[in-house]
RNA sequence: GGGCGGGUACCCAAGUGGCCAAAGGGGGCAGACUGUAAAUCUGCUGGCGUAAGCCUUCGGGGGUUCGAAUCCUCCCCCGCCCA
């Protein structure tokens, strides 16, 4: 592999790299390269996109360089003091190390251990001193941070900004700082944090980290950006049906996007894509299954792709019953509609399971059962079907209850 | 420290004594239509109860009242302006 091919792989899919000459000069000093990624304890779900920033990441491993990924245990455990973000809750340290034995597991799926490096922040920072901090602090200003689009809207419309907010990109920065990085790779979001990063580099006479920003992926409802508190994300280690389900149900604009950002197909290809489906020769409904498919046999196997697929053809197409489902033993024969549905954990509460059957989301053997009264015989189990996608099969057995 | 404006359900937001489990929108769920897409239409969207109804919820505590999200009072929190 010459320099080319090096750099065209670096490039790819990538949104802007901060300053492309640096990078370039770095890659031709030939070390092997620290390459930060920071990690939020707190949602340790590893979704699809996510892993964009991962799998460029793992590029970078596979070229030698060294994977440094800081935990910031630290913020995590302070939590957010005003209470007015539900998104950066208080852990303790028992639910930190959780999320990360949890996290581990997904993320290498994708990295390479040997090549990574875990450094939780907590280890330089609940060290510093409010002298240091100050110190570190006078080297932003206000006007600075209310660059950035978040806080410069919030600042117009008049929503509280807390001081500790403007104090966390700092922090970032000097993260950066502390395990020398020379590349930081992360979303297009990050590239405020990021700049002010090369700053407080610069300042502690540091040479300053190339930034590898990636684009953002939008999430299953086609709006916003892909993240775990938006609840638009397909997670990595989500079971192949739900996996699958859940692409299937993207907006059709989105298939060139993921073919792109998930799949990492190249760019003559996604643009490929993109013109059969603008030409209508091709229904995108079977693009997007195709897209399903792969994004399951890449995080699963081709098996469990194959099944995958099959099982949503059945359901859905051909609206016949999965050939697998849970089944439940409910201590008594006969038992009111609303019960089992309950007693299975099919609805939060019984006032909602009695919501889907008014609406006649509730079939039973196949037929609609609209009273919410309606006694079921369980002494022969029956196939219960709650909504457009739960099932069980629901038989009188004791008082064990399977899945 | 002073003045003004605020805090309502998952989110935004109306409501200023009973007709309020609380308008409207968003989101979510279900149904129709479909390709579990989008768009559209319909319904539902605190809990318990077969139901009548009961219970909990309008920042928190006390109070007035037959009755409070609405009035009084104290407290907490936020924004803006002045210092």
């Amino acid at each position: 592999m010459n320099c080319m091919d090096v750099w065209d792989k670096i490039v790819a899919h990538t949104e802007e790299i901060i300053l492309p000459e640096e990078l370039k000069e770095r890659l031709a000093r030939g070390k092997p390269l620290r390459v930060k990624l920071g990690i939020d304890p707190t949602a340790p779900d590893v979704h699809l996109g996510w892993a964009t920033v991962l799998w460029k990441l793992r590029q970078f491993q596979e070229l030698g360089h060294t994977a440094v990924l800081i935990v910031g245990d630290f913020t995590a455990k302070i939590g957010d003091p005003s209470g007015q973000s539900k998104t950066r809750p208080q852990l303790s340290d028992e639910q930190i190390r959780e999320n990360m034995r949890h996290y581990q597991e997904q993320i290498f799926k994708i990295l390479i251990p040997e090549y990574t490096e875990f450094r939780y922040n907590s280890e330089w920072l609940s060290q510093m001193r409010l002298d240091d901090l100050i110190r570190l602090a006078s080297k932003v200003t206000v006007a600075q941070l209310l660059v950035r689009e978040d806080f410069n809207t919030r600042y117009r419309e008049g929503t509280p900004i807390a001081l500790h907010e403007f104090l966390y990109p700092v922090i970032q920065g000097y993260d950066s700082v502390m395990v020398k990085a020379d590349v930081e790779i992360g979303g297009r979001d990050q590239k405020f944090n990021f700049l002010l990063a090369r700053e407080l580099q610069r300042y502690y006479g540091q040479e300053p980290e190339v930034l590898v920003l990636m684009p953002l992926l939008l999430g299953t409802d086609g709006v916003r950006k892909m993240s775990q508190s938006l609840g638009n994300y397909i997670g990595i280690s989500e079971p192949p049906d739900e996996m699958y389900g859940k692409i299937m149900s993207i907006p059709d604009e989105l298939i060139p996007h993921y073919y792109e950002l998930v799949l990492r197909y190249p760019k003559d290809e996604v643009n490929k894509i993109a013109g059969v489906i603008k030409s209508g020769k091709v229904n995108p409904r079977d693009l997007k299954a195709k897209l399903a498919w792969e994004v399951v046999k890449l995080y699963h196997s081709e098996d469990a792709a194959d099944k995958a697929a099959d099982r949503f053809d059945r359901i859905f197409s051909k609206r016949e019953l999965p050939e697998e489902m849970p089944t439940f033993k409910l201590p008594a024969r006969k038992m009111r509609i609303v019960d089992i549905i309950h007693e299975i954990g099919y609805s939060g509460s019984r006032s909602e399971a009695k919501r889907l059957i008014r609406q006649g989301g509730v079939k039973v053997n196949g037929k609609v059962v609209d009273d919410v009264e309606q006694e079921i015989d369980l002494q022969a189990g029956v196939v219960l079907k709650v909504g457009k996608r739960k099932f069980a099969r629901v038989v009188y057995g004791g008082d064990t209850t399977s899945r």
